[in-house]
DNA sequence: TAGATTGTTAATCGATTAACAATC
DNA sequence: TAGATTGTTAATCGATTAACAATC
């Protein structure tokens, strides 16, 4: 739980890049690395990445650049990856399975604590290594398995209804996939992600002439 | 193919919020929407959605608002929405599947016109009112069947040489959901989806302090 | 007409980029 | 020591917000 004050979310998203990045630096065996050369694996500035990493303290040295193993320890820390925290999926459509088996949330250090569905038919089913619990059990199974994050994958008029219910369980925290407005409270962050963005402002891009080089985003970016 | 020069990311992927917000409206029988009203449920500053609109041009009548079927057309038009292009999954793992499934597609008016996978055992499975081809015939099916844009479901490791088959074979754009980044030619757009991202930035917001409103994004704003 | 709301220009705010002293 | 690279302050750039004249 460290201080933070006003870390911009621009900033915020771009951590979990680095933190990709220096993993991936350090499968290569790759010990020291400059801002200028995660800039250039990243197509981030090097000022914007040492202006990023300054936020949160001092972890390079003059001269050298920044140690790989140490580096990627300190952004799992302030991302919270080394909390390994329990995770509820709750829905298990073709999304909620596709997430089920999503090797990104154990890699990131989450533990898949729970799969829940409101379906007779998918209760009790296997996915991955767990059954499928009926969500009647929500409450229960939120509080015993100390499940902080929820991960909401029902069709979007179910998904409110679902928020509520893990607020009231006491979640933390929510990563929601229905694309409706959620409406939980201020103290509860939560993330929506929503596909057809993607897609639509693909479609964007495709429709209009392009010009010489198609920057998309900062998240989207040709990195 | 209309005119465009440096409209901004931020605006574009606005877009497609704008619209959905239109045909929910139209669903809900709303002829008219003020940029007051479109602001509310959007969670956008009404400023901000005239301001956006106006790059396109002048859709709203002064003293009254916007007619939601109008602007719903418009925008849809703007965003390429008209085109109804065909689009291909490449890679049928439970993502892919996912994908295959998820109505957006359909909704945002692409036709799914071919799924592909290099596994024996999945290729000629059914996937919804398809069934899986060979990825071998990649080539043939993107040019045969007209098809604009590529999904890349397929694992990490695979990604790349996919995105170069599309390329090759004279897709438009790429709908990138493997984390790695692609290198495509400048006037071949894509967007890459990162689902650790949205993890990695929630867990950040459950590790530290909140404070009082907790504003996660545009795109993923409390909206 | 009076009230409401757009389209657009101007002001503000915040994020990115540049520059550079500190120092490994 | 000389060269390289960080951490950080200052300058720039771009996006958001505010204000308001035009007008339905």
């Amino acid at each position: 739980m460290q201080e933070h004050l006003l870390i911009s979310k621009a900033t915020v998203d771009r951590l979990p890049r680095y933190y990709r990045c220096l993993r991936q630096l350090t499968d290569e065996g790759v010990e020291i690395a400059s801002s200028e050369e995660l800039g250039r694996r990243l197509a981030i500035n090097p000022e914007q990445i040492r202006k990023d990493l300054a936020f949160f303290g001092q972890f390079g040295k003059k001269g050298v650049g920044y140690y790989v193993a140490e580096l990627k320890e300190s952004i799992g820390t302030i991302l919270g990856l080394d909390h390994h925290w329990n995770v509820a999926i709750i829905g298990m459509g073709h999304l909620g399975a596709a997430l089920a088996n999503y090797q990104g949330i154990t890699r990131l250090g989450f533990r898949l604590a729970a799969i829940l569905d409101a379906n007779p038919i998918v209760i009790g089913t296997r996915v991955g290594e767990r059954r499928v619990e009926d969500i009647a059990y929500l409450a229960e199974i939120i509080a015993e398995r100390d499940i902080r994050i929820g991960v909401i994958a029902v069709p979007a008029a179910a998904a409110q209804s679902v928020a509520d219910k893990l607020v009231a369980a006491g979640i933390r925290g929510i990563w929601n996939f229905a694309p409706v407005k959620l409406r939980v409270p201020p103290n509860i962050p939560f993330v929506s992600e929503d596909l057809s963005v993607g897609l639509s402002s693909l479609s964007y891009y495709l429709s209009h002439a392009v010009p010489e080089e198609t920057e998309l985003s900062d998240k989207n970016s040709r990195d």
